[in-house]
DNA sequence: CGCTGACCCTGACGGC
DNA sequence: TGCCGTCAGGGTCAGC
């Protein structure tokens, strides 16, 4: 489900909600995720108050006092602010309850998400080695030009790699190559620079359309109220194999690249 | 070190 | 109506 902008809509629905608050209990009626959630986590955040709810490439940090639960949503995970008059769905597996009612409920039906409990300061593997948030600075053309340099990977999966950079899913991996007009498939280390300033900037637009839009809804993906994102109405080629080219009317194609469903123009993109 | 493919899991959908 | 195969926005890991 979700890609970068879909966590950055969640955090941002989410924070308002949570901040300030004292958790009074918390419920874990599914622990076998991705990984099992940390069982200490009940224990842990009982009392505990949330301090500021933070993003980490696609993962979401609660700060309390004592430590940070970190939340990752997997493919069809999501996080919604409800209360205890609401009835429990099938793979509502945690509810977050806070002193005033409000309750944080993870739901995920598939089961490819996480959550940790990091004591103190302490970090956790899953986020010590990542690339730099596309949105930073840090991310530039030059960056992935010099890093490409000896890579015989497809520039798809280049920019999918959370190593590369942090947050660049199927999706969007799609539609900025399209902007760019850059053949996915294409071999990474034989792409100059000035396309790779082109790309950086298309991937960039790309994420910050998306979270103007409230993130893209497929399937699943809902705010924390239950509504959905609008982005999918600005998609120009996720989705639309064997559809017109938005551009120039062409045929786009449908492949797979690394299994996972990729689209190209060929005429915009080379 | 870089790269490829298998795999974790449930649900939706299309074809028969 | 049901059964079966395929696919889905993520990411890790074993193996070469």
């Amino acid at each position: 489900m979700p890609e970068l902008p879909e966590v950055e809509t969640t955090r941002r629905g989410i924070e308002p909600h949570v901040i300030g608050k004292t958790i009074d209990r918390v419920l874990v009626r599914q622990s076998s995720l991705r990984w099992p959630v940390s069982p200490e986590l009940s224990q842990v955040l009982t009392g505990n108050r949330i301090g500021q709810v933070n993003r980490r490439a696609k993962y979401l940090l609660f700060t309390t006092d004592s430590g940070r639960m970190m939340v990752h949503l997997g493919m069809s995970g999501s996080l919604r602010i409800t209360d205890r008059d609401s009835s429990v769905r099938k793979h509502d597996h945690i509810d977050i309850t806070f002193r005033d009612g409000t309750i944080l409920r993870y739901h995920d039906p598939r089961r490819f998400g996480s959550v940790f409990w990091l004591p103190g300061t302490s970090s956790h593997v899953l986020i010590d080695d990542l690339g730099p948030e596309p949105l930073s600075t840090e991310f530039s053309g030059d960056y992935l030009f010099k890093l490409s340099r000896g890579r015989k990977v497809a520039v798809k999966l280049l920019i999918m790699n959370s190593k590369v950079v942090v947050g660049v899913g199927n999706i969007y991996a799609n539609e900025a190559l399209h902007l760019a007009g850059i053949r996915p498939e294409r071999v990474a280390s034989g792409i100059s620079r000035a396309r790779y300033n082109r790309l950086a900037d298309k991937i960039r637009q790309v994420l910050n359309d998306a979270i103007a839009s409230g993130g893209t809804t497929l399937r699943d993906f809902v705010h924390e109220d239950g509504s959905p994102g609008y982005f999918k109405q600005s998609l120009t080629v996720y989705g639309r194999g064997g559809e017109p080219c938005l551009n120039c009317g062409t045929r786009l194609t449908e492949t797979r690249l690394g299994n996972r469903a990729t689209v190209c123009c060929k005429k915009c993109q080379r």
